[in-house]
DNA sequence: CCAAAAGTGTTTATAATACACCCATGG
DNA sequence: CCATGGGTGTATTATAAACACTTTTGG
């Protein structure tokens, strides 16, 4: 394979597609979008959002697009997964998928362009069947999402502009899977000083009522500290 | 880019290649196998090892033939770094990269095979310039490696089958550039107990002579525990 | 008044870090 | 006899983990 010739003619090309594991928190629970495909091949089964790799855009790109579509959102944060590349992944055609997963504020998204689509938010608790080799792209971006998670708070890419601790922790524990205890939690992610507590308080989910938080602009990612160990 | 028609005929389809970034340790020293190109676009730059996705295979399959040929190796330890996509990274040719992190026993491998193929190794502190975006890749694949190297003991990859811990640390000195205190990196390493001490001592590197240890055969990766602080 | 979350504090265990010190030996 | 790495021990500090307890308030 060294000696390669001066041109790539010999070589085959493949079709390059974007799956998009798209995550997003509501009710105290981590949601997948995830959509019911309307053409073939697996029409009718649940699938993860994708598209494929225009000529002019790189994947980065190609993703962005994808989810502005869908969402409506520009300012998505997005990762680049893995690519997922056996030969009889998808049906005949030989389709390579770069996938990503992508932090959705579901406060903040286009809920009719979403349903408009045909696409369902999905407890990650209790995910349908999904089609080729979907799963193994969740199951991998939920690996990304908790390494990225243990090393920074995340929140402000899923949680509205204000938030509860409470809700904080519920995210985090729904992230990984377990319980948290609270008073640990509380003094590990106060430390950090990327949080500005507010005057007001919520009153609906607690009798006593919890102040509001907010990530202070710009003070995020100096942390770098394990908030959560793997 | 929901909806995509039936068939996928009016996508493009773009090569897909394999970059491999060989790392090797050997004189105390991180190396990088890199090739002179002898063919265009880049003739006669460095480039890493490379080579396209067959029809019949993935890029792991693809990636290990590669190394294969060079190393003359089949049990390397491979991982997926990114796939580089911008769509003007290459020549005229759309050309997807798909980047791997090699590990390579430097003293197992066909140094001759490696010399007939203009490939030669790199002090990681020293590379030449680099062709297209190859340099990003090598940052890429030196910051997974850290991330690897910081929750297990690598070295058995990197390592001949017998060391002295002095060989060990230096190892991690390359990889994380900076200098560990030997006391506390030798109570570290040794408390994961995936070493084993052999009788025999080295008496080339220090006066007093130092014990060979060796991995412990299967009793890796039980540890997954912080060994440096990213 | 009680259940449930808010919020604070304390204790213990574990891990990271810095560094002192003796050992062995070839030159 | 001394420079160099080998190897061990210890003191200090930082972090993690477990958990007790007090506060607040709607129902």
């Amino acid at each position: 394979m060294i000696i390669m010739g001066e041109k790539y003619n010999k070589f085959s090309k493949y079709f390059v597609a974007i799956d998009c594991v798209i995550f997003g928190y509501v009710d105290d629970d981590l949601k997948l979008l995830l959509y019911h495909r309307g053409f073939e091949p697996a029409k009718g089964q649940w699938s993860l959002m994708g598209g494929f790799v225009g000529e002019e855009e790189s994947s980065d790109t190609a993703a962005r697009r994808i989810l502005k579509n869908i969402t409506g959102l520009d300012d998505i944060y997005l990762e680049q997964v893995q690519a997922f590349t056996n030969p009889d992944r998808d049906s005949e055609d030989r389709v390579i998928s770069l996938t990503y997963f992508a932090l959705i504020r579901i406060d903040k998204h286009k809920a009719d362009k979403v349903k408009e689509n045909g696409a369902h938010w999905w407890s990650l608790k209790a995910l349908p069947n999904l089609v080729f080799d979907h799963k193994e792209m969740v199951d991998k971006a939920l690996e990304k999402l908790q390494i990225k998670a243990g090393l920074e708070l995340v929140g402000s890419e899923l949680l509205p502009d204000q938030f509860t601790l409470l809700q904080l922790r519920k995210l985090y524990e729904a992230i990984f899977q377990k319980e948290l205890d609270t008073g640990n939690f509380r003094k590990k992610v106060l430390s950090l000083k990327v949080l500005q507590r507010l005057d007001e308080r919520n009153t609906t989910e607690s009798r006593r009522g919890a102040y509001y938080f907010k990530f202070i602009d710009g003070a995020k990612d100096k942390s770098f500290e394990r908030i959560v160990k793997i």
